[in-house]
DNA sequence: GCAAGGTC
């Protein structure tokens, strides 16, 4: 029997469509990873009985990136991204393994049947599927083998349809895809890695380690900035409106608005005024009463949810479609992320409605609507996705959660708001005649609550009723009074508009928008502020400034709808692929150049490329214009920033440390820059000195319960011999003779992770301890030592060099108050008890291990000893070759 | 260390 094995874009989506083209008689099984199961049935396909296996990938198996040597930011050019550097696709995510597991499941099989998201994305995916399976399925010469599904909603009638009518994958669509994703790359990562690289080599207190652009993520920002402009250059202007009160007999007086509402000039005010109050009677001219409706929701999107999710509930995008994956994993929602806002022809509204009748909180509404009978949803729009997000069946708030709760509790609200009537209610204007001026007063009253019910934040708030009265009825005139008022600045962005105006320009897609506010906000361009506001910082503000100085189209919104345009010419197959690519590429490189230049000032960018290699033009760069003047207002150049710390090993003068993320050590005479490890906290060592380049060595300390040791602030840049890596300390340090060294002072293999070694860190005392220089394990020992040394003699038995720990009289733990001993941590029995094992107190929660495995409960030496290594010298020996 | 786009 011949196989077809069917791809689909989610393993969400494979089980769905295996279980309609089975007609639920699939069986499942797990495949190579966690994540994808396969789902097996016999069936028919063109004619012939066959076996069909139904999985699916996790989005993108394959992603594009610059060769490995090209992602040197100290040794490439960013300007070589646009075109020298060459890229390459790797798997996503290798620990999915999923080019394995789809090779795994094509063996063998006859067809293929792609099952992909019907968008040009999906259609890039089929091809990473194809390339990946092709090789393994059998081929046939006069017999086309690969076919296409193209479906527009999950529905038993749209996926048989499509089945029955396969095509074949487009090669274009796929194309345009890959000239986006590294059109993206190369322009993001250039634009990227060039301010970061300038910015954080002329400035101490930017407070950001990397300072990133991107066509998404830039005009996100850009918005954000704009509003803040529009904030700072506001002028508030006077106005004046009447306001007439009026009375009938014993009713409460009326507060009228004046129909000219305002007018900018108090003495035209006054005049009106003085017009008015030739009159003690306001004549009522007209009552009309007109019924409206507030229209019912349509079915609700992504980009909906979140923002009504942000500017009711309090909760960012981020976060709630954390929440919502949550919720549609669990079974309670509907897949969250979709644009289409029509429900299915076939969608059993009545059904998701009954799951609801025994809520406590709308239970009983819903009961009388369905005895009343539903109202068809409005008309949305079908974007062939995936059907709107509704509630799959009922929940408690305890098995929520608070955020889980809330916004199931929302969605359902919605939900039932789409199938309920509309919000009916009646507007009454009185007009009224007061001397030559009219006024008027409305009012709403609220006819039949509708959908409102089940939202009723958007209610028709309760009024006091307007009085009976009818044309030609005469009021008295209380009060008539001139109000001078002022215009008002607008506020900061909300992120709900923030999120319509990236929809509306085309910026980011529903999935990707929740990661590029994100990205504005992690990258410090952007904070939020109470009611989930979105203001500047002034980093963001000065950047954008910067932009638009230099090269507006950097930052508008229309840059990324430009390219999107020549890219659907790809997709349509009325371009090239090379084409579009080179000649944006080329675009991009010029603007590149450029703002380059333009930030550089007089010297020429290629000057500087020709006079000096890259690592050393950006210190050439001088006289600045643009962007400079503004960060100089903001910022302060590094050679003001921070405070002395240890001296440079090549002028002797002081260096100074710089706290601002990342913080580094500069040195203004040398005009170099020095990085440090981060997440710790830095000391001068001593005056110690590193025997290599004269630096004075700086001690690094993740806080007292956890790891610390010294580093050569130049060897941690440029590490000294062939062995040693970058951004490393003493602690991994080859050098054969210096007493800081790996060398001096390890002890012996990690006796967790395969590829450390403990070392004794010389600071730790009286606390002793000594620590893995690769992973979070603390060895504690010799508590109240005076002094703890590794030793010239190795142990015996295992080979580790021994250790000398000498204690107070009054305090030794040694036998016969001896306080003195020279032995193998490892193997000395004298020492047995004298060794604890622990983790490293990380203070990054994110950090494995540490915290959530301190435990009070072991007790010194339960857990004994370290265990015994094997063969201790072989792994330090690994070190030195 | 970088983009944006999928998805878990």
């Amino acid at each position: 029997m011949r196989t077809v094995l069917m791809v689909a874009e989610k393993p969400s989506l494979a089980q769905s469509i295996a279980k309609i083209l089975s007609k639920g008689s699939c069986t499942s099984r797990k495949g190579l990873n966690a994540s994808c199961s396969v789902h097996e049935f016999t069936g028919s396909f063109q004619g012939q009985t066959v076996q069909y296996k139904m999985t699916s990938v996790c989005g993108h198996v394959m992603s594009l990136d610059f060769i490995a040597k090209y992602n040197n930011w100290d040794k490439v050019d960013p300007a070589e991204l646009f075109s020298q550097a060459p890229t390459e696709k790797k798997e996503v995510n290798p620990k999915l393994n999923m080019v394995k597991f789809l090779q795994m499941e094509a063996r063998g099989c006859d067809y293929l049947v792609l099952w992909l998201d019907c968008d040009k994305e999906g259609e890039n995916i089929c091809f990473e599927v194809l390339d990946a399976v092709q090789p393994m399925m059998k081929s046939a010469l006069h017999e086309q083998t690969v076919y296409r599904a193209k479906f527009s909603s999950i529905t038993d009638t749209d996926i048989w349809k499509a089945m029955n009518t396969l095509g074949t994958p487009n090669r274009n669509e796929a194309l345009s895809v890959d000239a986006r994703q590294e059109l993206d790359l190369r322009i993001g990562c250039a634009f990227t890695r060039f301010q970061t690289k300038y910015f954080q080599g002329k400035y101490g207190n930017l407070d950001s380690t990397l300072i990133s652009f991107g066509p998404c993520q830039t005009p996100t920002l850009g918005f954000c900035v704009e509003r803040h402009d529009k904030i700072q250059s506001f002028k508030p202007e006077n106005y004046w409106v009447i306001q007439a009160k009026v009375f009938k007999g014993k009713d409460n007086p009326l507060t009228l608005d004046w129909n000219r509402v305002k007018v900018f000039d108090k003495e035209v005010g006054q005049m009106f005024v003085n017009l008015v109050k030739t009159s003690k009677e306001a004549l009522v001219e007209s009552v009309t009463k007109k019924e409206k409706a507030k229209q019912r929701p349509l079915a609700l999107n992504t980009v909906e949810m979140l923002r009504v999710a942000s500017s009711s509930l309090g909760m960012g995008p981020q976060h709630t479609m954390q929440i919502a994956e949550r919720l549609y994993t669990q079974g309670y929602i509907s897949y969250p992320r979709t644009e289409t806002t029509h429900y299915p022809e076939n969608f059993d509204l009545k059904g998701t409605l009954k799951q609801q009748i025994n809520s406590r909180w709308w239970g009983e509404e819903v009961k009388n609507l369905l005895s009343a009978g539903i109202n068809q949803p409005k008309k949305g729009v079908d974007a062939g996705d995936h059907p709107p997000i509704t509630p799959m069946r009922a929940a408690s708030e305890i098995e929520l959660g608070s955020d889980g709760w809330r916004l199931y509790e929302y969605i359902t609200q919605h939900f039932i708001a789409t199938v309920s009537p509309d919000c009916k209610y009646l507007q009454t204007t009185i007009v009224f005649n007061i001397g030559t001026e009219e006024f008027s007063c409305s009012g709403k009253t609220l006819i039949s609550p509708g959908y409102t019910t089940f939202m009723p934040w958007q209610g028709i708030p309760l009024e006091e009723a307007l009085p009976v009265c009818e044309s030609g009825d005469v009021f008295t005139v209380e009060e008539i009074k001139l109000l001078e008022k002022q215009t008002g600045p607008p506020d900061y962005l909300t992120e709900a508009e923030l999120i319509t105006l990236m929809e509306k320009h085309g910026i980011g897609t529903d999935a990707s928008i929740p990661v590029h506010i994100n990205n504005v906000c992690q990258r410090n361009y952007v904070t939020v502020e109470n009611g989930r506001k979105l203001k500047p910082t002034n980093l963001g503000i000065v950047l954008v400034h910067g932009y638009y100085k230099i090269d507006a189209e950097l930052v508008l919104p229309s840059i990324r709808s430009a390219v999107e345009k020549q890219l659907t010419l790809i997709a349509l197959g009325k371009a090239h692929f090379q084409e579009v690519l080179q000649h944006a590429l080329e675009i991009f490189k010029k603007k590149f150049h450029y703002f380059v230049d333009s930030i550089c000032g007089e010297l020429t960018y290629s000057h500087a490329l020709q006079t000096n290699p890259f690592s050393e033009w950006i210190r050439w760069c001088s006289g600045f214009t643009g962007m400079d003047d503004l960060m100089e207002v903001s910022f302060s150049p590094i050679a003001d920033s921070g405070k002395p710390m240890s001296r440079c090993g090549k002028c002797r003068r002081f260096m100074k440390f710089i706290l601002a993320k990342p913080s580094r050590l500069h040195c203004s005479h040398c005009d170099e820059t020095y990085s440090l490890p981060q997440n710790g906290a830095i000391k001068l060592y001593k005056e110690l000195r590193c025997p290599l380049d004269d630096f004075e060595l700086v001690l690094w300390t993740s806080g007292t319960r956890g790891k610390s040791y010294p580093l050569c602030p130049y060897c941690y840049s440029n590490p000294p011999f062939r062995d040693t890596k970058k951004n490393v300390g003493c602690n991994e340090c080859t050098h054969p003779s210096c007493q800081h060294s790996l060398n001096s002072l390890g002890i012996g293999q990690c006796v967790e992770c395969d590829s450390g070694v403990l070392v004794l860190d010389p600071t730790s005392g009286p606390k002793w301890k000594m620590s893995c220089n690769r992973c979070n394990v603390v060895v504690h020992f010799f508590e109240h030592a005076h002094r703890v040394q590794v030793a010239q003699e190795n142990c015996e038995a295992c080979d580790a060099p021994l250790v000398t720990v000498d204690f107070n009289k009054a305090r030794t733990p040694l036998p016969d108050g001896e306080t003195q001993h020279t032995g193998c941590v490892f193997c000395d029995s004298l020492f047995q008890d004298l060794v604890e094992l622990k983790h490293a107190a990380m203070r990054h929660p994110m950090h494995r291990g540490g915290g959530a495995r301190r435990g009070r409960g072991r007790g010194r030496g339960r857990r004994g000893p370290p265990k015994r290594p094997k063969d201790k010298m072989a792994e330090l020996a690994a070190y030195f070759v």
